[in-house]
DNA sequence: GTCTATATCTAGATAGAC
DNA sequence: GTCTATCTAGATATAGAC
C-alpha cells in the first residue's frame, strides 16, 4: 500500500475508535488491528499515538477556523445563524474526542494545548463580535457584563455539549435531533434579549425545526 | 494510627490528588507516597483505586443531595436562589475531579455510572421544578419546550462549567470570582423570561455580586 | 496496621528481518 | 513499507514478614 494510504488509514482508524471508546481507552494495538495492519507499521508513520492526535487536530482546525472567520453582520438572519451552528456541531461531532478529554490532551501534548487555548479565545471573540453585530443592527443591547457572561454561555455550549449529551445517549453526537436541541438551546440564551420583531422570529425559527425533528 | 484515621488520609490525599492533576493522572503510589504510607498499606484500606473514587463519590453525594431536594417555591427570592447556587458550586469544585472525567470515570466504574446517572436525572428535574414554581408564582411563562431547553442549559452549565473554566485558569475552581461568574451566568439564561419587577431585581442582584468581586 | 518486595499486566515504543 | 518479536516503563495489586 502507498505510503499516504497507509497514513491516512491509520488516521481515520484511529477518529472512529478515539471517538467511539475516548482517546484513552483506546490503545496503539488496537488501532493497527482495527486497521489491519501490524503495532510496527504504526509507528513507522507516527512517531507516536500523542502524534496522531494531533495530526487529526490538525485536520479539524483545517476545516473549523473558516466557520468562526464568520463575520458578525452576515449572521443577522435567523436562517444564516442556524446553518452556522449547525455546521459547528456537526463538525465538533465528528471530531468529539477532543472534547470529551480535553484537559488530559492538553496538559499532555503542549502543541495542542497552545492550539486549543487559540482556538477557544478565537471562538470566544467570534463569540463576542455576533453579539455586537446585533446590537449594530438594533436588534438588541447589552450591558458589557452581560456581553461577556453571554459569550461564557455560548462558548460553554459549544465546547461541552456534545460530551453533555453522549453522557445521556451514547452515540448521541450523531444523532441529527440532539443537534437541533443543541441550536435551539444556544438560540434560547439568546433571543429573549432581542426586540421585536426579530425575537419572535428567530424563536418561531427555533420552534419550527424543533417540531420538524421530533 | 487507628485504622479510620489512615484511611481518613487516603481519602483526603486523594481528593487533592485527583483534583490538583486529573484521577486518570494520579496513580496509587503517588497517593501512598504524598500520605505518607506504603502502597500495600493504601491496598489494606482499599481493595481498589476505584473503591477510593466511589467512596469520595458517595460523600459528594451525601452533602450534594440535599441542596436538589429544595423544594421550587422556596427559591423565588432572588437571594435564597443565589445561595443555593453558591452552595452547589462550591461543593462540585471540592470535588470537580468526578467532572473533570465524568465519562470514562461511568464507563469504567459500573455503581459510579448508575449514581451519577441518577444524580444527574434528580438535578434536571430540580432543575424544572424551579422554572415551574417560577411559573405558578407568575414570574415567567414557558413554552413546554422552552422549559426543556433551559433545563438543559441549566444543567450543561452545573455540570461542566467547572472543568470549563479550569481550561482557562488552573485552579480557577478554588476561586470565588469565577464562582460568581458562574451564578450570574445561569441566572443570565433565566431571568430574560422574568416579567417586572422580578427581573429587574434579580438582575440587579447579579451586577451587585460582579461588581462586589471584581 | 503497616511495611518491603514483588507479581502481573498492559501500554507505548523499538529492532531488525523481509 | 510492512512484519514479527521484543523491550521498557509504569501501573495496579498481592504476599508475607513484622
Amino acid at each position: 500500500m502507498a505510503r499516504r494510504d497507509t497514513r491516512e488509514l491509520i488516521l481515520t482508524t484511529s477518529l472512529e475508535l478515539f471517538n467511539e471508546y475516548g482517546e484513552p481507552n483506546v490503545t496503539t494495538n488496537q488501532i493497527a488491528d482495527e486497521a489491519d495492519i501490524s503495532p510496527g507499521n504504526l509507528y513507522y508513520h507516527f512517531r507516536s499515538k500523542d502524534d496522531i492526535v494531533l495530526e487529526l487536530f490538525k485536520r479539524f482546525l483545517v476545516r473549523f477556523q473558516p466557520l468562526i472567520e464568520v463575520s458578525g453582520e452576515s449572521l443577522l438572519q435567523a436562517e444564516d445563524l442556524w446553518f452556522q451552528l449547525h455546521l459547528s456541531f456537526e463538525l465538533k461531532g465528528q471530531f468529539r474526542f477532543l472534547y470529551r478529554n480535553l484537559m488530559d490532551l492538553t496538559a499532555r501534548i503542549p502543541n495542542l494545548d497552545h492550539a486549543m487555548r487559540g482556538l477557544l479565545q478565537r471562538e470566544r471573540k467570534s463569540a463576542l463580535n455576533s453579539l455586537a453585530g446585533l446590537e449594530q443592527a438594533g436588534v438588541a443591547v447589552f450591558d458589557d457584563w452581560q456581553r461577556e457572561l453571554l459569550a461564557d454561555s455560548i462558548l460553554l455550549s459549544l465546547t461541552y455539549w456534545i460530551p453533555f449529551v453522549e453522557l445521556f445517549e451514547p452515540d448521541g453526537a450523531e444523532d441529527g435531533s440532539a443537534q437541533t436541541r443543541a441550536i435551539a438551546r444556544v438560540l434560547l440564551i439568546v433571543t429573549p434579549h432581542f426586540r421585536e420583531p426579530e425575537r419572535s422570529q428567530f424563536t418561531t425559527l427555533a420552534r419550527r425545526y424543533l417540531t420538524e425533528v421530533e
